[in-house]
DNA sequence: AGTCCAACTGCCATTATTTGTCAGTTGAGT
DNA sequence: ACTCAACTGACAAATAATGGCAGTTGGACT
């Protein structure tokens, strides 16, 4: 094996985000545990975020993927596109996010002989949809580590409720953000507006996916909801 | 200078676009030509879309970038989101350009422990927006060429009319693309959505940016009268 | 058909890099 | 004080990369 595909083979095992022994990997990869030694340290020279601690082991800091790849000119396109669009049309923190994939990828796009982009956009059709979303890093984070949350929230005829969710996934419909959920109090699926959550915040326990309530749950509802209406029309 | 970065070094070189000899870049990156022929070698082996043409020179196929880089985990939902709403709101060509971006990304993503992704979104809103884009592959390709088109236009109070025109930008509005574009028979810049196009076509001649109808121009112009309605509000 | 060009190939001696071994040191936790 | 595992330096052995050379090949042009 190259010294190359090797080093490429070391994230990937270092990537699940668990603890690695340079003595593991080493075996793993047959060679030398000095070996290792020297390759993390060539990794680590090269920006990849590896932490090594003496006495515990090797840890990847961030989650990373860092294939070599190519892309044509029009995923660059669709890419700088779907960028552009993301910082129109969500909160701030995958707005930023999605500066950075652009700084990121744009940096080596950039030298290039013609590659204008080939679009932009309007912008007061997105206003709306960026209005109230400083809850959203919260809710991803609690969708991501399945985290209970409990809100305030004032439905479109002014009620306001209070309730504890399992939050499954935000959507995007063009105008508003809504966050689809499972509800502990009517015990079913609801989605909420997110611009109309006044208040959330985590309630300390957390929960598994079950059956009934999750995601696909949620989606293949929907579905079957739809084809009802289909039907009845 | 390492092989690895002399690699990519040679893919710097090749990225513009032009034809290179072997022996130049082997003079620009000191060492031999026939360095070069091994190193060639490898790249192609690792997937970079070089052509080599005996007699010739080498020619990168389609415009590539590859730098190893990392994504946080953010940035990668954004990443996401940017492709899933490309994939819902463009053309068939941006919109297959999304999935190889995602399906090129994703694959190396993957095998994170937890990695659900957080949103999704609904559907109705965007609909409208894919209609009658039928014309955006070719626009996209005489905007970033500077090909002259042809169009049959209807506009909004059903007036057929035909133009010259040169296309300067696609523009996305939430539910309509338009395309703005400098028209040689109105002697001024115009913006047409794109889903009154009735019929497109290239001209045959091409043309240059030239001061005062550029994209730069019109999207000053289009700034300037923003503010003059600001200040007769 | 012949000629030119530059990509390509195979071979081999030379040079550079990578590797393993070994014998340490360091820092954190127990 | 002890353990663990990351780290470091040195050196010889193994491996890979390189340059030079003498070809071959395919396309384009005359």
């Amino acid at each position: 094996m190259q010294r190359s595909e090797r080093l490429a083979e070391i994230v990937e095992i270092v990537r699940d985000g668990r603890l690695h022994l340079a003595r593991d990997i080493a075996e793993a990869l047959e060679v030398s545990v000095r070996t290792i030694y020297r390759d993390i340290d060539t990794l680590v020279a090269n920006g990849v975020p590896i932490d090594g601690e003496r006495g515990v082991g090797y840890l990847l800091r961030e989650p990373v993927f860092l294939p070599p790849m190519s892309l044509s000119l029009v995923e660059l396109e669709a890419l700088s596109l779907g960028m552009a669009i993301v910082q129109e049309v969500a909160d701030e923190e995958l707005q930023s996010a999605a500066s950075g994939v652009i700084a990121k990828v744009g940096e080596h796009a950039s030298n290039r002989r013609n590659a204008p982009k080939s679009w932009g956009f309007g912008l007061y059709e997105f206003e709306r949809a960026r209005e109230g979303l400083s809850h959203m890093p919260l809710l991803r984070r609690a969708i991501r580590e399945g985290l209970k949350l409990r809100i305030d929230y004032l439905s479109l005829d002014e009620q306001s409720s209070k309730r504890t969710i399992r939050p499954l996934q935000t959507d995007y419909w063009g105008k508003v953000w809504t966050l689809s959920a499972w509800c502990e109090l009517r015990r079913g699926f609801r989605a909420f507006r997110i611009d109309r959550i006044q208040m959330c915040e985590p309630t300390g326990s957390s929960f598994q996916p079950e059956a009934g309530k999750t995601i696909e749950d949620y989606l293949r509802h929907v579905a079957e909801q739809m084809d009802r209406e289909k039907d009845s029309s």
